[in-house]
DNA sequence: TTAAGTCGGTTGTATTTACAACGAAACGGA
DNA sequence: TCCGTTTCGTTGTAAATACAACCGACTTAA
């Protein structure tokens, strides 16, 4: 755990907390920290969701998958982030989602019950805590908004074109890294991987975007006052 | 205000304080009543979103909508519930959905500061009021998860048997109303409409489902205990 | 070095979808 | 009742997509 104190303290859910507090927060929330393998799954869909997750090391995709297999990446969690608080603050309800290590990894599991309910003694921290995963599950919900946005684009070039567009807008740049390789991004945008990999082509080949990799550039594409991403085209 | 206290009361926002201390608690939040036509725009997308909203009578719809007006209906509000909390609880994003009043319609607006910075006076229980809106915005996140569990299907069937199941299942009934006619359906999976329904048709000749206006039925389809919904067909 | 595996691009085909247009039924004023 | 509107189903066509298969570049381990 000391290990990791400085990743804890930097995390959103414990920020405002003096680093000096945290020990003891940590020790009234009863936390465990536990360490997986790169593959190894952390949460798994279906199981009741006691514990919310802190990601202290490595990286973990949030993923959807149906009965054949067919993967949904949701999004990615990095360490300092939380993971599976959604579930964990709504009780009763089972996960929907399988969190699986991207790379070895090490996690801190928070039992939500112990943040919600206040001790009357020592720490009177809770309420930034709670304050804390507040506007942490409104930025979630926010990403999620932003997913759905490129999801309802109803043809894989638009798609493409609303999810680049708000990467570039969110670096301030034409040109901007994508943390997906081309499978993971024909999962999160749910297309069939050539099919996306084709669009891209064409889309090159018209001079619209370029890219090497994972680095990609918007070319030249016109950006109304509107704040309508520049993106859209008329058809 | 006063008409609208009963509903105010059961409202998930403010679960848990007496009903004698809502008002104080009311005066305390500064909060503001308005009213709106049919159709109207309580939030337009694009604004910043100081205000969050909580419905008090007639319903609405949260929508996004790209240049060409093409509509997509993320869900529907019904009195009691909060909407935008999200966008006012991360400062600084502007709103990419409007709220648009489905029928005449009256809305609590409610700035969040007042929520989050607790008054040293007399009202203790914005510490509810937090937690409250913990959990809410933890049930729009699961909601939303739902959502994308459904578009992320790579047809018409598969989204609508996605969709269908787990309102079955939510019901606990094989037989169910939704809250959409077919536009609104289309719109909110994000499918042209007559594609729906040509898709709906075929399903009701393949013996898969019946209905009748808004009301469903799915037929016979068998369900694993593994929980994976029934409506999920190898092909 | 070889062999196996990963990753990304390309192609062809069958399927699925969007789109436009139309018509019937139901509804709601005037 | 009449007329306009809304809702929903149907059809045909063009466009977009999934899917499978294949190839070359690159990486990794034996």
């Amino acid at each position: 755990m000391i290990k990791y104190l400085d990743v804890i303290k930097k995390s959103g859910l414990f920020a405002g907390i003096g680093g000096h507090n945290i020990a003891s927060m940590l020790e009234c929330l009863q936390v465990r920290e536990a360490k997986y393998f790169k593959n190894e799954r952390i949460l798994r869909a279906g199981e009741p969701a006691e514990f919310m997750g802190l990601l202290l090391e490595g990286s973990a995709f949030i993923t959807q998958e149906d009965f054949w297999g067919n993967r949904n990446i949701v999004s990615e969690v990095i360490p300092g982030q939380l993971f599976a608080e959604a579930f964990a603050s709504a009780p009763k309800t089972p996960l929907n989602v399988s969190v699986i290590a991207e790379r070895p990894s090490a996690v801190l599991l928070i039992n939500v019950r112990r943040v919600l309910s206040p001790c009357g003694s020592g720490c009177a921290f809770h309420a930034i805590v709670i304050r804390n995963m507040l506007s942490d599950l409104a930025a979630k919900n926010l990403r999620l908004n932003e997913k759905l946005t490129h999801m309802a684009q109803r043809t894989i070039r638009k798609k493409l074109l609303s999810y680049l567009s708000s990467e570039a807008i969110r670096t301030g740049s034409a040109s901007f890294s994508i943390p997906y390789n081309r499978q993971q991004l024909a999962d999160y945008l749910s297309v069939d991987r050539s099919a996306l990999s084709n669009e891209l082509s064409k889309m090159r080949t018209e001079g619209i975007i370029s890219f090497e990799k994972n680095r990609f550039e918007l070319n030249g594409g016109y950006v109304p006052d509107n704040g309508i991403p520049f993106c859209l085209e008329p058809n």
